[in-house]
DNA sequence: ATCCGGACCTGGTCGC
DNA sequence: TGCGACCAGGTCCGGA
């Protein structure tokens, strides 16, 4: 589900209910997601204060108190829920299934916060303090800071054969884009997704990259898109998929004034693009 | 080194 | 209405 802008609605949904909190209890109900959790998951997470809840990529962390971090990925379908002791505020979807909530933290201020994921693709870790932890590692420059610029970009793209599609969604070359904002970012700049990304010149590069960051700072500001599974962490939809020009819009005509094509969708690397071959070139 | 396809898992939708 | 095929926002890994 969840690209940067879903991850960063979630995180921005949990900070009041988390930072600054102490966990009170802590429960892990199965013993692994896409890996096993960390068989000290419980024992870490009860007592601990919460001192900041960050993003990086699509990873939410939450910095421990003197025990470093717990690190989250909500996969493709998985969701934080907040339910109060104040009914009414949040009510629950019955359609999140409760035999999906894997993990379920309790603070100090009697909220009950639930990661639930059905499809299970997603994880739950801990870092040790000091420490940074391998899936973090070998990440790419977040795209809306300012190490993300069109040198930078061009470097990761010099040489490479592979389509500029699949070098986009390659986290280590940027971090946190995914199907959705590549195929949206994309059209924007008017570069066909299957350019190699070695082949895009300097000044399409500079575009790509205020395309990208102006694409991703307009679906945060609308909370994400809530396609089949995403929701922000207060249960609301996000709205951002009433603003996709490509995504999804097979047939469609394309958005572009004045441009008269039809937006068209292909399979790469197994994956679905979609793009407008008239005025992305 | 680079790139691609398969694998992981469940659930929703669509066509018959 | 029921059932099977297909599709889905991610990313790790093995093999070419």
């Amino acid at each position: 589900m969840p690209e940067l802008p879903e991850v960063e609605t979630v995180r921005r949904g949990l900070q009041p209910y988390l930072e600054g909190r102490v966990i009170a209890r802590a429960e892990a109900r199965r013993p692994d997601l896409r890996w096993p959790l960390p068989p000290d998951l419980v024992q870490v997470l009860t007592g601990a204060r919460v001192t900041r809840l960050l993003r990086r990529s699509k990873y939410i962390l939450a910095e421990l108190e003197d025990r470093g971090s717990l690190l989250l990925h909500l996969g493709m379908s998985g969701r934080m829920l907040i339910e109060g002791e104040t009914q009414g505020e949040f009510h629950r979807d019955p359609a999140i299934l409760p035999r999906h909530d894997h993990v379920v933290l309790w603070t100090d201020q009697g909220t009950r916060i639930t990661f639930n994921d059905a499809r299970r693709f997603g994880m739950v870790d801990l870092v040790a303090p000091g420490a940074t932890h391998p899936l973090l590692a070998h990440l790419g420059p977040e795209p809306l800071s300012e190490a993300f610029t069109p040198e930078a970009l061009g470097r990761a793209f010099a040489g490479r054969r592979m389509p500029v599609k699949a070098a986009l969604l390659d986290q280590r070359i940027v971090a946190g884009l995914g199907n959705i904002y590549v195929s949206e970012a994309l059209h924007r700049a008017g570069i066909d997704p299957r350019r190699l990304a070695g082949a895009v010149a300097a000044p399409e590069l500079v575009a790509l990259v205020g395309h990208v960051r102006a694409v991703l700072e307009e679906a945060i500001a609308a909370g994400g898109s809530s396609l089949r599974d995403h929701r922000q962490a207060t249960g609301e939809l996000g709205y951002f998929q009433h603003a996709f020009r490509v995504y999804d819009r097979e047939g469609a005509p394309c958005p572009r004034p004045g441009c008269g094509g039809t937006v068209q969708r292909i399979v790469q690397s197994g994956r679905s693009s979609y793009f407008c071959p008239l005025c992305q070139g």
